[in-house]
DNA sequence: CAGACTATTAGCAATTGTGTTAATAGTATG
DNA sequence: CATACTATTAACACAATTGCTAATAGTCTG
């Protein structure tokens, strides 16, 4: 819910690749370990910082935990900020003081 | 241009509040460290960190320097990145491999 | 329940990011 | 040209990030 933590979580190339995996199929920690070259804790702290953004929920299934994407959080902040960005002048003339909100 | 500066400079809270004013006028950066607490040597680097991203563009008038944000780039990067997490498979059934481009 | 497999946490090293103040550079003006 | 003002770079301190390996925890299976 936090724009902060999203942005964090999105300034990172593995964690992009993890979201580019996740957003067609749910996978495991091992399973991204195997698709490009990080250790399993490493992946596993990876998804633990996209899980707090909220960008990602987990399952556990047995042994695995299987990660899935929230699409819709990834791309309401993602529009939401674009839409902030696309300027207070733009889309109303008026209130155009503080743009803080939603940044 | 690079996905990854972009992204790497959207990561930063005050970063995001520079570019949510510049989307309301161009500004130079005592303009800018006036608004919220910060020096002006980290104002400029937070600039230069914005330049480097392509996101904002600089033009000296006088003794200022004004910075103006490229909305278009920024709102490119965010469109494709999201059309890229939208996954290939809701677009494209075929051609599922590597999600590596775009990200 | 012992062993195997998966996931996470702990501890560590190296790097990067972010702020400060001080110093330097560029530009206008009296 | 000396002074003032704006912007950037330098040097430094501190916190946060990111990777690893080793250790711990949770879950199935023989």
């Amino acid at each position: 819910m936090d724009l902060d933590d999203i942005f964090g979580a999105l300034s990172s190339v593995p964690r992009r690749q993890i979201i580019a995996f996740l957003s067609q199929t749910a996978l495991s920690t091992t399973d991204l370990a195997g698709r490009f070259l990080l250790s399993p804790p490493a992946i596993s702290r990876h998804l633990a910082v996209l899980q707090r953004a909220g960008l990602v929920v987990s399952e556990r299934q047995g042994q695995r935990v299987l990660y899935r994407l929230n699409r819709d959080l990834l791309l309401g902040a993602l529009a939401r900020f674009a839409s902030a960005v696309d300027g207070p002048l733009r889309r109303d003339a008026q209130a155009a003081r503080t743009p803080r909100e939603a940044i």
